[in-house]
Order: structure tokens, then C-alpha cells, then sequence
RNA sequence: GGCGACGUGCCAGAGUGGUUAUGGAGCGGUCUGCAAAACCGUUUACCCCGGUUCAAUUCCGGGCGUCGCCUCCA
């Protein structure tokens, strides 16, 4: 099975050969620590979890290795601990506390509710989470080495990177330099060579988080923003590696300035072999930002929908598109989920239970969730269909098998409704005895044809969020969806 | 202003140089005392204008529109 991915950097999609065959290398942006994680923030967290499970899959297929299967898939993700967003968060919501303290309290919080948050969302832990605090050497090393071969320069206690010592600066973003300038709107330090330069390393503002400075600065300071990546990257992957992923928004300037900080440090032809990028994500068709007073955050609507659901919903849209995010979507993710729950029931992934092949061939196709979700409804289809007997039970498994390795249908259908928040709140409000109660006296007046009767129950436990189901065994009951 | 992505049926959303995408909703049916769930059937497409081609929703050019980036951002 071949693994197609689309690079950003060459525009094309192209087969996947990782450049170690004993080992593939990924690395993905991943949050800044200073409030709850949105939905946006959700969305390269599942893209790149279901890269990381198809890469170990293939790995262990032994795709690269000629069979054997030995090969590693080494899956970094950051967290970004040090920031002016942090720091401003932690002046503001510890007053009373010396700034490093806040920003601890604040950075620990964040990357607690974060990692509860992605889990919820069935994301797997990746092999590495790097901390930008604790890189800050690896990161100095670089700035050295940046100064030392003219890439880079001091001035006024800021370490620059000096784009025009890079004759391909912004191939990823192929962005025009002269013209960028032009239309750029910031205000360009007086001390910068050339206005693209952008930050290695600036000086710390008393009470700021400072680190002792490279390059002979007696000031303490502390990083920029795009450094981080390159030494963490380094550190925990090497000077190259396969893959480099984010969403779209870090084309420019972010990953442009890690590749040339890492290119030139090590003068290397590339930084990463292949540049993937999700798509932005829209809320009820408008830009998601605070004061539109549509942010929503992952915390939020696990409160109101199973994870799965908001994965699944991520899922049904192909990561390279945007998303508009809804909650008509979320219903429909809902009722599949809910479906699909009713075909697997309760049953355990059996042990010789392979995920399709169409649905494998189809995610090899750069990650084409859409279409593995269309194959998985026909496999559903199939089963509550034509199907049956022992072709039932085969195409249950590798329904079941299917859906988990995309991160879906993971529990059983009973620890599912169990755990519906939504579904949760209703049952809170109802009293179960009175309910069996209900049921009871209305399987009396059923049994005497007192259909009358039976409907006003039906229709007053309806009105309580509860609905029955009537079958040859007897009714049961649950909450409504 | 520059760069980029995208425009598919009521909605969501894949894909393809010629053959039903799929899901949701709607409508009709099966089942049911009535329901629910499920199943079966069914309606509605490829932004506009040129070009290439035997054939274009699919390739090329132009137009229009939407969105994003160029400032922190997934």
C-alpha cells in the first residue's frame, strides 16, 4: 500500500518514503498554553492523530522496511510555554502573584485542560511533547550558530534573522518579498536590517521570564517565537525530517522562519520532506474570534457532545478544506454516531479484526477521511442489509475494527449513552422508578387494549425526554436523542 | 495592493475526461395497535463565458463570487 501526501512546499501530492526507513519523523505545531483550547485548535490535533495511526500502521505493514515491520514512527508535538499572550494572561488573572509564578500557574492549567480536552477527542498521546521552556539551550546553540555564519545579528540586544542571507527565503509561503513589504502593516523596528528580519532572541522586560543570552548580550532574555520549533524539531528529530505539519495560518510566517533557521544552521537543502497544512475552520459561516462572541473552545462542547461526535464531525470534511462549523453538522455527526453505535452494540474488538482495505487504500489517498466515512456507511449498509450469518458477523468486525482506527466507536454502545453528556443532564432530572412505574402500567393497558391510555403515557414520558421502544421482548426505554 | 485556497443538488461533502458518490433533510412504502429504531424506494447537481476534445462538472484561459494569509492565531 502506497501513502500519498500533498506537500505545501512543492504543491503536488506525492508518494510517501520517509527518508530513515527505520524510522519516520513527524513534527506538529501545537498549542500555546494560555487559555482553553478552540475548536480550530482541535482540528490539526485529529488530522495529525489519524496521520500518526495510519503511519504506524503502515510501519507496522512494513511498508519502508521491506516487510519486516520494525519500522518507528516518532510523532512530536509542542507546547509553546513561553509567550507575550502568557505572559500577559498571568498578569491578568494572578495580580497579586510575581509574574513567574502566575505564568506557571497559568502555562500548567492550560496544558492540563489541553491534553484532558484532546483526549476526550480520541487522540492518542504523541511520542514527544516537547516543552519550548525546556529547549531554551538547544535554542541558544542555534542563535549562536545563526551569528557566527552571518544568517544572523545582534542589535540593541535582539539576535535578527537577516533574510537576505537566504537567497530562497519564502518558497513554502512564495510570497514576493519587495511586495509583502509594501502591504505589510506592522511598524518596523529602527534597529532591523531589512524590515523582514524577524526575531531570534530579545531582550526581557524586568519580572519578564529571562534566560542568560546568547552571542555575548549581557541582558537577559528570551526567545522569539519561531526558534522554538527549530530547536525543539532538532532536538527530538534530527536536521531533517519527514513530515512538518500545521494549519494553514503558520505557512507565513511561522514555519517560513523555521525553515530558514533551521536550513541555515545546518545547510541543508530542506528542513522537513513534506509541509502539510489543515484548513481554517469557520463558525456558523463567520470568522471565529472573540469579540464576534462566537469562540468556541473544545471544553465547551464536551459539555454538550460525546467527543467522538465532535471527531467524527471533524472528520466527515477533508483536512485540507475549511470547515464551517455548526451545530446542524454536529446533529448530523450525532445521528451517524448514534447509528453506527446501534450496529456494533456492545461488542469487543475481536482480536483477528483487520480495518478495511478500502477504507486503509482510501486514507492513503492523503488522508481522505470523507471517503473512508463513505465506505464505512456502505460497510453499515451492508450489515444492517443484505448481509448475514457468518458475513455478518465478518463485516461487524471489520466494521468495528474500521471505525476504531480512525479513533470512532472506541466504547460500547452502553458506556456511550452512558456517557452522553447531554443525554447525561436529562437523566439527571428523571426519576427512574417513576419511569418503570409508567412503563409497567402502560404494558397493563396495552395487554387490555386501552390503547387510550397507553399513547397518554407514551406521550407524558416523552414530554420527560423519554422514549420507548416496543419489541417482541418487552419495552424499554431510553433518552431521547 | 500582494499571495493562496475554494465555488458540486434543500444542507453537508467526496470524486471523476464518457457509467447511481455518500450522508442528513424531504416525500412514498415495509414493520408497528400507534410509535421509535431499522430497512426499501424516490426527488433535486457540478458558478458564468470561451477554448482543447468524439466527449468536460472533471483539463486550459478569462470573468464573477466566497474565504484565508500578509499583525498574534490551528
Amino acid at each position: 500500500m502506497e501513502l500519498k501526501l500533498y506537500d505545501t512546499l512543492t504543491r503536488e501530492k506525492r508518494v510517501f518514503a520517509p527518508i530513515d526507513p527505520q524510522r519516520v519523523r513527524m513534527y506538529v505545531c501545537g498549542p500555546t498554553v494560555y487559555d482553553f483550547a478552540h475548536i480550530g485548535n482541535a482540528r490539526p490535533a485529529i488530522v495529525f492523530d489519524v496521520l500518526f495511526r495510519l503511519l504506524r500502521h503502515l510501519a507496522k505493514q512494513g511498508v519502508w522496511d521491506g516487510g519486516k515491520g520494525e519500522t518507528a514512527v516518532t510523532y512530536v508535538r509542542n507546547i509553546t510555554d513561553v509567550d507575550d499572550k502568557i505572559n500577559a494572561r498571568a498578569a491578568e488573572e494572578y495580580p497579586d502573584l510575581p509574574l513567574n509564578e502566575a505564568i506557571r500557574k497559568v502555562t500548567e492549567k492550560t496544558d492540563r485542560q489541553f491534553h484532558e480536552d484532546v483526549a476526550a477527542l480520541g487522540c492518542l498521546p504523541p511520542t514527544v511533547e516537547p516543552r519550548a521552556t525546556e529547549h531554551i539551550a538547544e535554542m541558544r546553540m542555534l542563535i549562536e550558530r545563526l551569528v557566527e555564519e552571518s544568517h544572523a545579528y545582534v542589535a540593541e540586544d535582539n539576535v535578527l534573522f537577516s533574510v537576505s542571507s537566504m537567497p530562497d527565503y519564502s518558497k513554502l509561503s512564495k510570497r514576493p518579498l519587495d511586495e509583502m513589504i509594501a502591504g505589510a502593516r506592522v511598524d518596523v523596528a529602527p534597529y532591523k536590517r531589512d524590515p523582514m528580519d524577524f526575531v531570534l532572541w530579545k531582550p526581557s522586560k524586568p519580572g519578564e521570564p529571562a534566560w542568560p543570552s546568547p552571542c555575548g548580550i549581557a541582558a537577559p532574555g528570551r526567545p522569539g517565537w519561531h526558534i522554538e520549533c527549530s530547536a525543539m524539531s532538532w532536538k527530538h528529530l534530527g536536521e531533517i525530517f519527514d513530515i512538518h505539519g500545521g494549519g494553514i495560518d503558520l505557512v507565513f510566517p511561522h514555519h517560513e522562519n523555521e525553515i530558514a533557521q533551521s536550513r541555515c544552521a545546518f545547510h541543508t537543502p530542506v528542513m522537513a520532506n513534506y509541509w502539510m497544512h489543515n484548513g481554517f475552520l469557520q463558525v456558523e459561516g463567520e470568522k471565529m474570534s472573540k469579540s464576534l462572541g462566537n469562540f468556541v473552545t473544545i471544553h465547551e462542547l464536551l459539555a454538550d457532545w460525546p467527543g467522538e461526535v465532535i471527531r467524527f464531525n471533524m472528520l466527515r470534511t477533508h483536512y485540507r478544506q475549511p470547515i464551517d462549523w455548526t451545530t446542524r453538522g454536529l446533529e448530523e455527526s450525532e445521528k451517524t454516531i448514534d447509528h453506527w453505535y446501534e450496529i456494533v452494540g456492545d461488542m469487543a474488538l475481536h482480536a483477528d479484526a483487520h480495518p478495511d482495505p478500502v477504507v486503509l487504500q482510501t486514507l492513503c489517498d492523503d488522508l481522505n477521511t470523507p471517503g473512508t466515512l463513505t465506505r464505512l456507511h456502505a460497510i453499515a449498509g451492508e450489515i444492517r442489509g443484505p448481509a448475514s450469518g457468518l458475513r455478518q458477523i465478518e463485516l461487524k468486525r471489520r466494521f468495528k475494527a474500521s471505525a476504531e482506527f480512525l479513533g470512532l466507536l472506541e466504547a460500547t454502545r452502553g458506556a456511550y449513552l452512558e456517557g452522553h453528556p447531554r443525554r447525561k443532564r436529562i437523566d439527571r432530572t428523571i426519576d427512574h422508578t417513576r419511569i418503570n412505574a409508567l412503563v409497567e402500567a402502560r404494558t397493563i393497558a396495552r395487554a387490555a387494549k386501552n390503547f387510550a391510555e397507553s399513547d397518554r403515557i407514551r406521550n407524558e414520558l416523552a414530554a420527560m425526554g423519554v422514549v420507548l421502544k416496543d419489541t417482541k421482548d418487552g419495552t424499554t426505554w431510553e433518552i431521547a436523542r
